[in-house]
DNA sequence: GTCTATACACGGATAGAC
DNA sequence: GTCTATCCGTGTATAGAC
C-alpha cells in the first residue's frame, strides 16, 4: 500500500474511533508511518484528507448494505438480514458517527457523502417494503419511507444504546423489537 | 446565576453542540464570561466540570422523560407522547450524543450517568409495554424490553438521520414508522 | 515524494497577585 | 473568588533540504 493509501486508511480508522474533531494530522501520520511532508504533498490539509476518507467509507458502506438488501429472500428476510448482519456494534457506525461532529455537519462537502449514503440505503429499504406490500406480505397501511426510516434509526440508535451500556445487548434488543413488530402475525395493538 | 452555575451551564451547552473532545476550557470560560482562575477554583479541571454538567443534563432528561411517560393515557398513547414530544431535532440528544465521544466512553464516571439515564427510560417504556400487554392492548408476543429498546433507538437514530440530511423530516418519519407498526390494527406481515 | 525544521495559535493547567 | 501571567505540549500548516 502506498503512502497516499495508508494516509486515507489511517484517517478512516481515526474518524471512526474519534470523529473529525478528535482526529489530528499528527495522529494520522503516526498511524500511517508517514511524515508531515507526505500528507501535505498528497492532500491540501486535514479537511481534504478527511474528505477522501469519508467518501471511501461512505461508498464502502453503501456497497455492503446493497449486498445484503439485494440478496435473496422475501422482503422481510432481506430487511432482517440487513438489521442482523454482523457488526462491530461497540465501534458504532463509521458513517452515522460523523453526524455528531459539528465540523462535518458544518461542511457541505463532508456532509454530502454521509447524507447520500444514508438516503440511498433508506430508499432501498423503502422499495423493499413497497415490494412486500404489493406481494401482500406487509400491511397495505405501512409507509415504505417511514418503515425504512424506522429501520435505519433502529440501527443507528442501537449503537447509541450499546455504547452507553458498554454492551452490544441493547443493539440486539432493539433489532429484535423492530423485527417482532414488522413480523407480527398478530397486531401489535388491539384497540 | 453565580459563576459556578454559569460554568456548568456553559459546559452543558458546549458538550451538546461539540461533545467532550470538541469542548475546550477556553470556550467554556468565554461563554460563561469567567476567567481561568474561576474554573480551577470551583472545579478540579475539565473532566470534573464536564462530570457536573453531564450529571445535570442526564438528570434533567430523565425527569423530562418521566413527565411524559408517567402522564395520562393508554400505554400506546404514553409511548406516542414520548416519541412525539417536542424536540430540537437537529441539535440531537444531549445525552445520547456523548456516547460517540471516545473520552466519555473511556471514563467510567462520565459514562455512568449516560448509561443510567438511558437504562431508566428504557425500563420505564418496557414497563408500559408490559402494562399494555396485561390490558390486552398489545400482542402478548411482544417483549417489553425489546420494544423499549426499539423505541429509544428510533429516537436516537432519528437524530442521526435528521442531522445527516439537515432536516428533521427523517426523524419524524422514523417515529411514524415505529408507531404505525406498534399501532397496527392489521399485522405488519402476513406470511 | 518524503523528510526535518520551523512557526504560531490553542488546549489544559499552575502560580500568585488582588 | 476572581484575575492575569506563565508554562509546556499539541494542532495545523509552511519552507526548504534531500
Amino acid at each position: 500500500m502506498n503512502t497516499s493509501e495508508r494516509l486515507i486508511e489511517s484517517t478512516r480508522e481515526l474518524l471512526w474511533e474519534r470523529g473529525y474533531v478528535g482526529t489530528s494530522p499528527k495522529a494520522i501520520l503516526e498511524r500511517a508511518g508517514a511524515g508531515q511532508g507526505s500528507m501535505y504533498h498528497h492532500f491540501k490539509g486535514k479537511p481534504d484528507l478527511a474528505l477522501a476518507a469519508v467518501r471511501r467509507t461512505a461508498q464502502e458502506m453503501r456497497a455492503t448494505a446493497e449486498a445484503v438488501l439485494g440478496g435473496p429472500g422475501t422482503p422481510y428476510e432481506r430487511i432482517e438480514a440487513y438489521l442482523t448482519r454482523e457488526r462491530d456494534v461497540l465501534r458504532g457506525c463509521p458513517v452515522g458517527r460523523l453526524t455528531m461532529d459539528p465540523e462535518v455537519i458544518a461542511s457541505e462537502e463532508l456532509r454530502a457523502p454521509v447524507d447520500e449514503t444514508i438516503a440511498a440505503i433508506r430508499e432501498r429499504i423503502a422499495a423493499i417494503v413497497e415490494e412486500g406490500k404489493r406481494q401482500g406480505r406487509f400491511a397495505p397501511g405501512l409507509d415504505g419511507q417511514d418503515i425504512a426510516a424506522a429501520a435505519l434509526a433502529t440501527v443507528q440508535g442501537g449503537y447509541v444504546l450499546a455504547r452507553a451500556s458498554g454492551s452490544p445487548a441493547a443493539f440486539d434488543a432493539g433489532v429484535r423489537g423492530l423485527l417482532s413488530l414488522l413480523a407480527a402475525p398478530d397486531p401489535g395493538r388491539q384497540d
